[in-house]
DNA sequence: CCGATTATTGACAGCGTTGTCTTTTTCGGG
DNA sequence: CCCGAAAAAGACAACGCTGTCAATAATCGG
């Protein structure tokens, strides 16, 4: 029979897979068996298993079966560290909860740029931690050097809102481009004429889809498109603040902001304050991801809400189903996206 | 001679400790020596071996050194999600750093309460990925349940600005009371006599400490406590927003409100906005914490900053010196919290 | 009721590292 | 130049699990 460690429960909960093949009388195998969901267990002996596995609280030690095994059941989640937090907790939610639920877990990898070590490190946290498979949240899954480390160690990832979704990898998309546009048309139904735009991070990829939803709203409704009502930002309230200003600095300043997301449309909220202008009665301003911030700051943004969290869990889903052998070649379809009305426009 | 598996250097980057060896001409326990920095390696050796490491990119495999040794490396923060993330963003950041810094992991696991089954979650956590000590950053320092499961368990922890700091285990504190002093002096100097206070959530440490500082300013300067003036919030938007309208509708309704943190602030401020207030003509507000979006909003907040992160950053180095057995006793001094004056107070 | 299949179960060798203990070197003193 | 002690280096057995393959039990057709 299985040789089994002296020492009884002890305090610190070093029951091994010896001592739950001694009581259940099976090897050690078959209970390796039964904690995997393998075949070829009888219910029967399944059952004594479990009732051994829950008499001694047996939990399997996962670096034994990341050493033995193949699989060492890690993600990383390699990140750019902003500001404005909200949606990486979203995605850290996300990403956290798939995990959890297909008992995986997620190590963190903040990373700050421009780093000319980011391949090495990178590289040295796949190895060290086994990571078997990597989600990339804006803008990260948009750095070639990146991506073509990843394709040469052969580590699967997962990219949520890339600016450029290749073939091959697993790719989170949402309706950027259309929420863009309604978000506009909505301005426009309300009789804004003139309509500035904040640009983001170029770097991201929604950055391009939405001001290509705003110029598609423009042609459609037959305003000229200016450009000098457009600036470019950096998704920062700085910048927003920065560009808010020039805008309104302009002759025929704009009656209406689109700021390419919420931190930017705070910070053109704060420029206008400044200038003591009422909002929305002077200018109406509206943003993108529906923080925190939005229902905070006064008047309420209007913005437009995206499912974060859901596309980071099925990010998060699809690579480990990827990993563990499900198909699930078909691309998912594109989140939808809501305009979350508040008093910041009219 | 060490016998090496046959593969070269493999684009999955598996090199092992038997192929540096082999490389060196050593042993793998020399190799292991070297890369552990222990004692008895001439500098000579080491050299050779250094060499070997980085021609073949060595990088030891966590699984096996945890299976091997007693140590696992790995940290755990156990924390409840907050609606607003900039407190565990930062809190994030600091351990995060100083886990890198010390060669370590750090795995997440948030909570959310009541949770009847919170321990039997901990316990497994703790188990399966061998955590060897955790972060507790308020308030789940105050757990009971928790903390009890923890000693019984013998993991150490460090609870970051707990209610009830214990001895025994690693406390990181800050000037709590001090800053809250201050930042109500800030206001008495500035002619306020009727001052609001909204309290946080009972369950946070900085809670009582932070009406504490109030209390001690009205008496310092002979002003009269008045319970009424006193709301109890929940550190959320909503909580403040709604004890604000309670003390704006009071027949004496104060000139200024403390809130306990920056969110209940901003609820407070959209409150006044929206009966048409002017800040800080009508009413002064301050908070603490001074997270992005006390800057964000108009008039931005003046408000206490405290350096989570440093704090974090601290609890986490504490712990890990606490598990490689470096004494440090001496409780460390609580830190140091600074008044951020900006346009919400005169 | 028997032999052939097939479904279960078990024995045992790794996985890559560190801990323990042993062996070999090195070095200083007489 | 030799001896003994200390320093350096090595051999080898864990660590707790899964993969592989062999052994055994159950099942089925004739």
């Amino acid at each position: 029979m299985a040789k089994a460690p002296e020492h009884g429960k002890s305090p610190k909960g070093k029951v091994t897979i010896f001592e739950v093949a001694a009581q259940a009388g099976v090897s050690i195998k078959t209970v390796s068996r039964v904690v995997n969901n393998e075949p070829h267990v009888r219910p029967q002996t399944k059952k004594k298993v479990l009732e051994a596995v829950d008499r001694l609280q047996y939990r399997p030690n996962a670096a034994a079966r990341t050493l033995s095994g193949r699989r060492s059941w890690v993600l990383g989640l390699v990140y750019e560290n902003p500001h404005e937090f909200s949606y990486m907790k979203d995605v850290l939610n996300g990403a956290l909860s798939a995990c959890e639920a297909k008992e995986h877990s997620l190590l963190l990898r903040p990373v700050t740029l421009p780093d000319p070590d980011l391949v090495e490190h990178i590289e040295r946290f796949v190895i060290q931690a086994r990571v078997e498979g990597i989600i990339l949240p804006a803008p990260t899954g948009d750095f070639p050097d990146l991506l073509r480390l990843l394709r040469r160690m052969e580590v699967p990832f997962a990219a949520i809102a890339p600016k450029a979704p290749a073939p091959g990898q697993v790719n989170i998309l949402c309706e950027d481009q259309e929420a863009s546009l309604s978000l506009t048309e909505f301005l426009i139904e309300r009789g804004h004429r003139a309509i500035g735009f904040i640009k983001g991070d170029p770097e991201h990829g929604a950055t391009g889809k939405r001001f290509a939803g705003y110029r598609q709203a423009l042609r459609k409704h037959g305003i000229g498109y200016r450009d000098g009502l457009v600036r470019q930002g950096y998704f920062d309230f700085d910048s927003g603040k920065a560009t808010a200003a020039e805008l309104l600095d302009l002759p025929e300043s704009p009656t209406a902001i689109v700021a390419s997301n919420d931190d930017m449309a705070a910070g053109a909220l704060f420029e206008a304050h400044r200038r003591g202008l009422a909002i929305p009665g002077d200018l109406s301003v509206v943003g993108f991801d529906d923080t925190p911030l939005a229902s905070r700051l006064w008047p309420p943004l209007t913005t437009v809400r995206q499912p974060i969290k859901e596309m980071a869990e099925t990010a998060a889903r699809l690579l480990m189903d990827r990993l563990n052998g499900k198909a699930g070649q078909a691309p998912e379809a594109p989140f939808p996206c809501e305009i979350v009305v508040r008093e910041s426009a009219a």
